[in-house]
DNA sequence: GCTATATGCAACGGATGGGTTGCATTTCTG
DNA sequence: CAGAAATGCAACCCATCCGTTGCATATAGC
């Protein structure tokens, strides 16, 4: 472990997934698809308030960060969430959480001897 | 409900906060605030492959976000981990696989039929 | 009081991000 | 086959982000 404890593991690889998810509308893409399943992009479009050009885009992004994967269908692209990205990034705020209460309970023990 | 039941509640509230935790740099600061407790600028930036002045930036958009919090401690200035965002945030993770999770249940029931 | 330490403020540059428009391409469907 | 529907590709604009450097200010401590 490095001198100062700095990272918990992994930073560099969960940091892209919260970017990702860190856009309002790529948030929206991603509860929409969770929730009503696979859809075409014109169908995510009617959702959204940007244009169809804006939310491929953002639909890449959210694949690069592994959020989501597409598969072609005759004259359409469907679009499906996946769910294992999101499970990394929830288990590494788990982590801080936990960190953090560890952090707490040393300092009360501290205090109290 | 909106005609698509698009967004989960709260995807404007939520982002920021995704955001905020989107660098990697900015990532690290959270870890190393959760685990090593209250820490001041310089100290933090030793840790940091970056400047001082860089640092200080990511601890005031931390702070926006509502993920760290200050106090000035004579000449110098603590900053502490927030961990209340941290839990809205993974709670909304949570929300979402937990939604996928239905939308898998109601398509093996439809199958099924 | 003087010096070193810790931080604040401001300006700047380069890169990236989010969004648009315009046009080309593929694929249904009648 | 012809037209409509779904998508792809590319260029462009403007704003924001990340990081820097340079200098000013406040606080400790001898």
């Amino acid at each position: 472990m490095s001198l100062s404890s700095a990272t918990i593991g992994g930073a560099s690889r969960t940091a892209p997934i919260f970017a990702a998810l860190g856009d309002e509308t790529r948030l929206a893409l991603v509860a929409r698809l969770s929730s009503d399943g696979p859809l075409s992009i014109t169908r995510l479009t009617a959702g959204s308030a940007v244009t169809r050009q804006a939310v491929t885009k953002h639909l890449n992004v959210l694949a690069t960060a592994g959020l989501v994967s597409d598969v072609r269908r005759g004259r359409e692209r469907i679009w499906e969430f996946e769910p294992k990205q999101v499970e990394a990034a929830r288990s590494y705020l788990e982590h801080v959480s936990k960190r953090w209460d560890e952090a707490l309970d040393r300092l009360k023990k501290f205090v109290e001897e």
